[in-house]
DNA sequence: CCAAAATGTGAGCAATGGCTCATGTTCAAC
DNA sequence: GTTGAACATGAGCCATTGCTCACATTTTGG
């Protein structure tokens, strides 16, 4: 009757220094996998063949494959969060073009620096069942987003938090993915881009 | 030694009505089992089941699962070609910022019309090989937009076309994704942002 | 009508891959 | 040392699934 769908949290906490190891060795393996051979080729057996581990101790600590591939999304949703929480602070006090700025290259940036990772993990996610933490985390990032907005005075900050990043990502995300190498460029067709977009909403200040 | 890949073309052309229908039908089904149940329950027994033929009939005209999906995507692109060309085709004459509008509202109906299964494509085509087909339809859609933007001398036309439809794409995709029901409010938030791209390049003229 | 071509069937093969479990090894605490 | 918990192993079970093939049925052309 109660037949429990597994969950997608680790299942047991490594706690000596070697199981943590084992851990690193198998979210690491996953997503090399992942990034050189597509999502197919990520069985849980050459998982752990290539983490140097067996099978047995990968379920030990991830109850089922899709609780790495949560463990993952979860790890890429905290560095952009961590990412763009920097960003922000950066620029408290600063204009709202120049904030705009720094956010538009600060989300290049991660995109560049994980670039197939990213870019395989996100297309995981919309397939995952959706996971409270990561959703928390993509929460949390554009609250601050908005919180930079609120203090230039934009209307209805948090549709436009979601709008903009929605929109620098939707630029980004292609073009570096089609092999654009010049972020110079790319960030400042992007600038306008969202300073347009404000601009319906506010006066330049 | 020469083992050649299997392609991704269907295998044979049907020639009776009979069997017209029944690649409709396997069509219809991989389409319908992707819209409800994602990517992976689409298998083939599950499709032929579903179209109402035998596993046997499916490989007559598909060499391969993917040659289904892959058939799918062209389909996908092919409507978003023609919806585009019809929109562009619309507003010959018209001011930019009219055309514009008319390009985004052509987007956002055509990701409202089929929203789960474009959605569901579109990331099995990022795990496909490229298919030439899918390729020169996405081409020729964005030539047909940089015809539109040369006649009002937006320079770089074939850059900014690009960066046009990701911008619309990147902002609409996901805010329709997310139960956004709203799209003519949708529609007026992506307006400036398009033009405050295109206001970079241009003076309106 | 009748052959030949086109179309359709579905049992089942072969391969894959998620996952378990019986067993062995290392570590920490006393 | 000893003991129990934590950690690791990997052969292999079992369910799934892509796909084939030997055979049946329908359609077409003459």
């Amino acid at each position: 009757m109660a037949n429990a769908p597994p969950p997608l949290s680790p299942r047991k906490t490594p706690r000596q220094a070697r199981s943590k190891a084992t851990v690193h060795a198998i979210l690491e393996a996953a997503a090399r996998i992942l990034e050189t051979q597509g999502a197919d080729a990520v069985t849980t057996n050459a998982v752990a063949d290539r983490a140097g581990v067996s099978v047995g101790s990968l379920y030990q600590y991830f109850p089922s494959k899709e609780a790495i591939f949560a463990e993952l999304i979860r790890q890429m949703r905290a560095q952009m969060r961590d990412d763009i929480f920097r960003a922000m602070d950066f620029v408290v006090g600063k204009s709202l073009s120049f904030a705009m700025a720094r956010l538009v290259r600060a989300v290049i940036h991660h995109h560049v620096h994980r670039a197939h990772r990213a870019d395989a993990l996100e297309h995981l996610e919309a397939q995952l069942p959706p996971d409270p933490d990561s959703l928390a985390m993509m929460s949390q990032t554009r609250a601050r987003l908005a919180l930079c907005l609120t203090q230039h005075d934009v209307p209805q900050p948090e549709q436009a938090a979601e709008d903009v990043l929605n929109l620098i990502i939707g630029m980004a995300h292609p073009a570096l993915h089609d092999g654009e190498t010049d972020f110079d460029s790319l960030a400042r067709r992007i600038d306008p881009a969202v300073l347009g977009y404000l601009g319906a909403n506010v006066t330049v200040s």
